[in-house]
DNA sequence: ACATATAATATGGTCAGACCAATTTTAATT
DNA sequence: AATTAAAATTGGTCTGACCATATTATATGT
């Protein structure tokens, strides 16, 4: 079988991301123009644009009109992109993302009290009171209920793992449910998210996962109905 | 402050998506032509072969000189590819992965378990034995080790969960370690994976959970070695 | 000397036409 | 029916032109 001949544009690809890498570019350093690409590179304006959209797509580049071409935010949105597609194209399966969800919580749980890490129990206290606040007021609690388990995953000090964790939470919000929970419903959960922060404290690991497998349970027990409904 | 104003590559981009899901196309189904887009979405070729060349390094499509352009497979080749560039222009902290990898494999553990899911013993016997074998010859066992650790990932049955898994162990083998463990190490972990396949068997979460933990320990003493050499 | 407006320049966006390269399809020949 | 050659289709690359956006330099007024 013939060795695929790269194309000029995946060649040049491979130069811009070199000169990134070799230059120590950072995020919104100025890169070079499409003239001096043209120039160095020898190839046409058409390669140069169409390796640079590519490189933009993926978020290694990003490309301003009247203005330039810069070194793009090393955050996962490409990605957040890609996945939304993914989704989009071929769907996913709820319980799979639960399944995974837990996974990363209970994960970050244990890797909290194994680390012996000292959690902000003030801000997770504050956290949970205004949740408190938003059940009693009938305001909306998601926001409230996601920013308490996204600081769990902060307290990790693990930020490969929460960036990794943001991504498949995006991934998660994608899908559209419906769950919408009684105020008994809600104030155990603000119940359980209190358990959660002493057990943290008292680095009883046992305790949190449990806990934390009951704060989940509404959510699985609806997903099993659904999937019930469907047979 | 103004909206900005999306460039026509963008809304093209956006088009082509709406395109691929509103006719239900499937990877390798074939595209539409450059000329049937120029056509259809009324921009020139310059726009169209931007936009394509975007949607090919995301993953979306694939374009074949001389034979047309093709629906991507759905596979995250496309998220790997920047993840590789993302650690070649940060770097990551070998620790955090490796704390994700306990994640993930810790979960796996709990996930085959309170799932009450019958799982291969049969064949993760056999990959130990392969596993066995590889050391005793001084072979590569690093390919044993690894299937070994896939297939628990795959004795979930969730395919989302085993995607994204995936994605990391490739960030994972990103980074060279050196980690060469003598056969007494790589026989004691041969016992280990024989005792997880046990603790599965019997049902017994905490059991696994510790011996997998028990597992990792020597890579997690090398890097504590590591980071301490750097202090 | 400073502020404002205008012009020039730099940079990216889009277009059309031409020509090359790879693959497929069609037609001609045996 | 099989083989070969030609034609057509499809993508790759190039050049030059012109438009749009943003920045920089220059001119003008106070």
């Amino acid at each position: 079988m013939a060795i695929q001949r790269a194309s000029l544009v995946e060649i040049t690809m491979d130069r811009i991301k070199s000169h990134i890498l070799e230059n120590n570019l950072k995020e919104n350093d100025k890169f070079l123009s499409e003239k001096e690409l043209v120039n160095q590179l020898q190839v046409s304006r058409t390669v140069i644009r169409e390796a640079l959209r590519s490189l933009e797509s993926i978020g290694i580049l990003k490309v301003k009109p009247g203005d330039g071409t810069f070194v793009g935010s090393g955050n996962f949105d490409s990605i957040k992109t890609i996945l939304k597609h993914h989704f989009e194209a071929y769907g996913v399966k709820i319980r799979e993302l639960l399944e995974i969800r837990k996974v990363i919580e209970l994960g970050a749980l244990r890797l909290i009290i194994e680390k012996e890490l000292k959690v902000d129990v003030h801000y997770l206290t504050e956290i949970n009171h205004a949740y408190y606040q938003a059940i009693q007021e009938h305001t909306d609690t998601k926001a409230h209920d996601q920013l308490f388990h996204q600081q769990l995953i902060k307290e990790t000090q693990n930020q490969t793992f929460y960036h990794f964790a943001d991504v498949i939470q995006d991934y998660f919000s994608l899908v559209k449910m419906d769950v919408t929970q009684n105020k008994e419903n809600l104030l155990m959960s603000y119940q359980e998210h209190q358990k959660i922060i002493q057990a943290l404290q008292q680095k009883n690991l046992q305790t949190a996962q449990m806990v934390m497998t009951q704060h989940f349970k509404p959510v699985f027990q609806y997903i099993h109905e659904m999937e019930g409904n469907k047979s």
